[in-house]
DNA sequence: CATAAATAGGATAAAAAAGTCTTTTAATCT
DNA sequence: AGATTAAAAGACTTTTTTATCCTATTTATG
């Protein structure tokens, strides 16, 4: 449902959310293995995070990659729109670009309601809940 | 959430459904245009689904594809499931192979339920549903 | 029985996604 | 200031997905 791509990116942000912290900035080389991912290809992602203002970096000796307070309250859907664009999960099932409400396509109903559902969940989760969970013993690591 | 190929197989599938039949089948070709698929893909992917039962096919003059009343009853997903594979759709949004009920990944709780609704739907439904709600004017067409 | 019509199957090509590598820029520490 | 460290940027490669094409194989019809 969502690409390899955002689920790396995901993944990456909440190992940030998780383990560093504005004193304790991790590298990307050292987010790769932890969360299974290839070292150069989180690195691009998380650059583009950076640059969508979703994860802090700071460049140089002692620098690295970690989330601010602004950055725990990201939503979820967020980083998925970032980097496989809006349109992924929203369009239509079967691309058909006039398909809507007034004018359904023969899968509109069928799925509508379970999908919009899906996305509100991504919508009203934040990085920073997704933590409190894994905190309070209710998901679990390792990514 | 499909992959392009699971659309064009759905509306090529639906297609037939509606315009098709043992005594007027329809050739590959034209099946292309009004679902706005490439005429030599759709004809693979038919040809896939013709593999698996999904539809009727028959070589020759007088030849093509449609819909016996049997694949009439074939549910939404057997679609998805030949064409992208069963694990697409239900793998972990993470990817985590660990993940399940007792073991959650940080998003299992988060979109859950409603994954599984999604799915739920698409077994669901059989096409001649589909074809009901178009001629009942609840959805439409073309695709 | 020959011919033509149509799908089946496989090989190839193009485009997109995923992944790698090299150079540049910015921050820190002597 | 100079050296070093790490992200930013972008060019490049590989793999997967999407798409095309060509050659069988099957079947209806004259």
């Amino acid at each position: 449902m969502f690409s390899n791509s955002s689920k790396y990116a995901l993944k990456g942000v909440l190992y940030l959310a998780v383990n560093a912290s504005k004193e304790k900035k991790i590298l990307a080389k050292d987010i790769a293995e932890p969360i299974n991912a290839p070292p150069s290809y989180i690195a691009k992602l998380l650059q583009e995070l950076a640059r969508h203002g979703i994860v802090s970096s700071v460049k140089g000796p002692r620098g690295g990659f970690y989330l601010d307070p602004q950055n725990m309250e990201t939503q979820l859907i967020k980083i998925v729109d970032v980097i496989d664009g809006e349109q992924r999960l929203r369009s239509c099932l079967l691309s058909i670009n006039e398909c809507d409400q007034d004018n359904p396509c023969p899968l509109h109903h069928v799925v509508g309601e379970t999908k919009a559902g899906f996305i509100r969940n991504l919508e009203n989760t934040t990085i920073s809940q997704l933590v409190a969970d894994i905190q309070g013993g209710k998901s679990f690591l390792p990514l």
